[in-house]
DNA sequence: CGCGTTTGACCCGCGC
DNA sequence: GCGCGGGTCAAACGCG
């Protein structure tokens, strides 16, 4: 069962790109008000929320972007509104710090119990998890996947529902929890785990005209 | 009709 | 063993 999607008539158009560097991914310049960063560490960065933003140059887009969550590509939208903060990596193999405890003690668990439920449990080996707050109205923000709700479950001692999605794509097993703080109830945290094994749809509409226009000009 | 959401049941690990 | 908490399943439902 492999995905041999994209591969016959056009050539991947990705492969031949150069990385994506950071602006590509940043608001369009309607938006005048200079939004911050956003910042998002990755598990070979610092583990702690920081009041100083990380280098960016420290992080890890291309893996971020590739195999991660694009969510840190689509600022322009709406939802997310003018905030976006990290929460900070979850790996259990990273102390809690100073991360919002209600967050933590939420990752320390999901960590721990990765296997805890329903029947086809497959042992999911230490598979790529991070973490993020947004400041936003809707629980949900357009990350450019396609995502498809399979649960919700109430948590302990938050009032708010905790939500579970996957990413609808058939071979892409990628989860993410959605999940209101109780704290702070402008704040939602979305716990990402997996690794997309294909493009983002929306990313690749975006950047297909750009592209094709990057590859007819290298020829010369 | 296809696709996504809702929701109660079920499963599993853990602590006692 | 039992109950709890959390994650998943799957049938029913809703919507375009």
């Amino acid at each position: 069962m492999e995905d041999h999607h994209q591969q016959h008539n056009s050539p991947p158009l990705t492969s031949q790109l150069p990385p994506l560097s950071l602006p590509f991914l940043l608001p369009p310049p309607s938006q005048n008000p200079p939004l911050p960063p956003p910042y998002l560490f990755t598990s070979s960065s610092s583990s702690s929320l920081m009041t100083n933003p990380p280098d960016l140059l420290d992080t890890d887009w291309v893996s971020l972007l590739s195999g991660g969550t694009q969510a840190a590509g689509w600022l322009s939208h709406d939802q997310i509104n003018n905030s976006f903060k990290p929460m900070a990596m979850v790996d259990k193999n990273i102390s809690a710090g100073n991360i919002i405890s209600e967050a933590a003690d939420q990752e320390e668990k999901v960590g721990i119990k990765r296997k805890a439920g329903g029947r086809m449990r497959k042992a999911a080996a230490s598979r790529p998890r991070f973490a993020f707050q947004t400041r936003s109205t809707d629980d949900i923000l357009d990350d450019g996947y396609r995502w498809r709700k399979y649960g919700q479950k109430a948590v302990k001692n938050s009032s708010y529902p905790r939500s579970y999605y996957r990413c609808t794509h058939h071979t892409c097993n990628v989860k993410k929890q959605v999940q209101r703080l109780s704290k702070d109830t402008s704040i939602v945290v979305t716990t990402y785990e997996g690794t997309h094994n294909h493009p983002c749809e929306k990313l690749m509409e975006t950047l297909a005209p750009l592209l094709k226009q990057m590859q007819f000009l290298s020829r010369f």
